[in-house]
DNA sequence: GACAAAAATTTGTTTGACAAGTTTTTATCT
DNA sequence: AGATAAAAACTTGTCAAACAAATTTTTGTC
């Protein structure tokens, strides 16, 4: 553990901002000398203690140095390695935890989250935030960003993934009259595509979209006739990637799409009735 | 102004962590009463008061009750609104300014910054940009997203804005030796495409890709052959779609990104064997 | 050696203070 | 009266010390 502390201090100077790091070290003491010393016209917006130190956390779990699931040293040991006190530390420590990248829990000490895209995407679904009014745009990325998984899944999935897929399919059945399980079940279906697919990125998105229109689905989920169709489509799509049929998945999947599309719109539509009313 | 410290308080209740910030206003004070009230099995992981006022002002901000360019109250005000101390409050503020969705000088005030995709994209390249491996699944996800933002202008956009696109492309061939210039037409021609498209979702996501993946571009774009090129494939695709030729828009397109990743990978094998020598 | 209680440790929160930068007010001069 | 510069008020940034709440470690007992 104490090698984190020398790493968090004096590690990776190569990096951009690690020299910034460095006059961090020294602290302020010597603030009045660093105007001069600074004089090749650099850091104009000094940035804060808080946002330094975040950064420099950052760039250690970039290069390694910190791996998912670490534990951090105490803030204590943090604030007298760096030479500042608890609260611009315990800002940045927050700052990293609202990211999902860090973890704590009053009493215990700060870990490394598993870093996993899923935990990741919270930011990003930020300015995914619509309004129902999109829906059908939304719906619209959703096919752009879907369809290609659904592809790169048949042609990259294996065999053990192809089954999972089926399986999840099949079991989609069993759902008709539990809104919660078939939630459950749809979103362990679209992850097991995304895994089979194999980029993070495209999944990221994927997840961002999928978690702004849940919203949306739960209107519609606790329809069992909904229901059994979707759970259908479901079987067709797992059946095409399992052939490694990618145009037929590709088909099978817009269908389905379009299927949740027209049912969320009318559960809206009677919704907004009923309030008229 | 007051009305952002009405709002901050009581707005939005029917959210998901609006009860949960109602007892937050009522502070801990009658906390001793509060695990008897709570007895509905609720909150086990109590939230830290910083974590509550973040997810609270971003609420705000999905909502729409807090636009790009607000200025926040001051941190007092924000304190004796809440009923809470500077500290945890300044842990949210920082963690928001971390994400780039507020900035703050000193002396100055909290605002909210323009929320473009390429300000929030940034604490993410971390991620990203690191391992040539993930450049390639960069430019997949890049494929599924302009690609579809393609068709999607071929679909949509009117005479005007194929002219606009047609112009931009043109205009490449003066950036030949200019990288800063080249890099400013680039961006103006896919937000070109993208307005054509008419999917704002589709279009932030793009804008956050192609954000992720500017710091590696700005290795090739000194390139006056490369240059030359991109600026020769941008013209092929502005025409297809002045053509409202789908098709061949797209393939161009995808022209257009190949070279760019294959240039990009060059650029980066270039640099790491410069850096073994 | 196992288990429960107590002590020490650690994060969460509060209060108060000062430094550094920004904005507003005030005073002065033209 | 209006413009300009100095001064005052205000605001964020940082530090310090203390206590509350939860967890971990130690201790004591059986």
């Amino acid at each position: 553990m104490d090698k984190f502390l020398t790493d968090l201090i004096d590690n990776n100077l190569t990096q951009p901002g690690g020299e910034l790091f460095n006059s961090l070290v020294n602290a302020h003491k010597n603030y009045e000398k660093e105007s001069e010393a600074n004089d090749l016209g650099g850091t104009i917006d000094r940035p804060s203690i808080s946002e330094q130190v975040s950064t420099r956390i950052l760039s250690m779990i970039k290069s390694g140095n910190l791996k998912a699931g670490d534990k951090l040293p105490t803030e204590k040991q943090m604030c007298v390695a760096l030479g500042i006190s608890r609260p611009p530390l315990r800002e940045a420590l927050k700052a990293l935890t609202l990211m999902r990248i860090l973890e704590s829990r009053q009493g215990g000490r700060y870990t490394v989250t598993d870093l996993s895209p899923s935990r990741l995407v919270t930011p990003f679904n930020l300015f995914l935030s619509v309004p129902e009014k999109d829906l059908r745009k939304q719906f619209e990325a959703r096919a752009a960003v879907e369809l290609d998984l659904v592809r790169l899944c048949v042609e990259r999935a294996d065999d053990k993934q192809c089954e999972r897929i089926v399986s999840l399919g099949a079991d989609g059945h069993n759902f008709y009259d539990d809104p919660v399980g078939f939630r459950l079940m749809d979103v362990e279906f679209h992850q097991a595509i995304n895994k089979g697919a194999d980029n993070q990125i495209l999944s990221m998105i994927s997840e961002g979209l999928y978690n702004v229109a849940l919203d949306a689905r739960r209107l519609v989920s606790g329809n069992p006739n909904v229901n059994e169709i979707s759970a259908h489509q479901h079987c067709l799509v797992a059946e095409a990637i399992a052939n490694r049929d990618s145009e037929a998945a590709a088909l099978f999947y817009c269908e389905h799409l379009d299927h949740v599309l027209e049912t969320t719109l009318n559960a809206i539509h009677k919704i907004t009735e009923n309030k008229n009313e």
